[in-house]
DNA sequence: TAATTGTTTGACGTTTACGTAAAAGCAATG
DNA sequence: CATTGCTTTTACGTAAACGTCAAACAATTA
């Protein structure tokens, strides 16, 4: 018997509100089971939940995540399609490689920002 | 004289409507110049536009990138809030450095599908 | 048992980031 | 000079991602 959570549990655990856990299942992203009417996640849902909070962080919208989780799960199932989740998986990949480039880029010019900053921030220290 | 742009010109350049130019004024992330009625773009807003976009694919709202630019400018003008500015830098950091993390970890999930995609299809191949 | 706490399903509201259409003006071109 | 093309403002529309009630039921707890 593996863990499982309530609702509460998981949007505690993730700092998010149980109406966005709600909104997700309509979305297809958790597919909790029911303990009479009450919602009742796995482990799986767990996992799927933490997954889409790192895909949100980075600006994929819910549909964008669904379609990876459809794709990884077709990665387990039949083929034939193979081809087509080459392709997609693909797409990904440059897209993340254009946001690691963002993200680097970004970084830069925001360490640059916070030197010349503390630069600033010494120097008037000094001149106390 | 430096270069100078129409509305059409930049959205030609970057992929995006006239509409998103329009609106990215009114967001206050560009401030064209006008030659009569019509607006005309200094390289300055060609720079803005360009670090929009960027912020764009990396999930940042138009909000949170005015807010950027006003802690750019800030930097080259009065001091006082420059330790104000420091802290948000730093927040930017932080949540930049998240983002790295996430993007080195959903590339490392995507190559492994993609590898293991690649396998059966090779295998296939040959099983021909 | 009464009250509190957590849950459910609607269902309408809100914000963001534009899309889209309308009506009108300038400017070059055939 | 009429058409074509690009521009302007105004304004309503829309999709996504929830927020925010409301009304009702269930399980604890006082």
């Amino acid at each position: 018997m593996s863990k499982s959570y309530t609702i509460s549990d998981l949007a505690r655990e993730f700092g998010v509100t149980t109406r966005t856990l709600r909104h997700y299942e309509d979305q297809g992203l958790v597919t909790p089971a029911r303990d009479g009417i009450n919602r009742i996640y796995t482990a799986r849902d767990r996992v799927r939940l933490k997954l889409a909070l790192r895909g949100k962080r980075l600006g994929f919208s819910l549909n964008d995540i669904r379609e990876l989780f459809e794709l990884y799960d077709l990665a387990n199932g039949e083929r034939g399609k193979l081809e087509e989740f080459a392709i997609k998986l693909d797409r990904r990949r440059a897209q993340l490689a254009q946001q690691r480039e963002d993200v680097e880029v970004m970084l830069d010019e925001i360490n640059f920002f916070a030197t010349q900053c503390q630069r600033l921030l010494t120097e008037t220290e000094l001149g106390k």
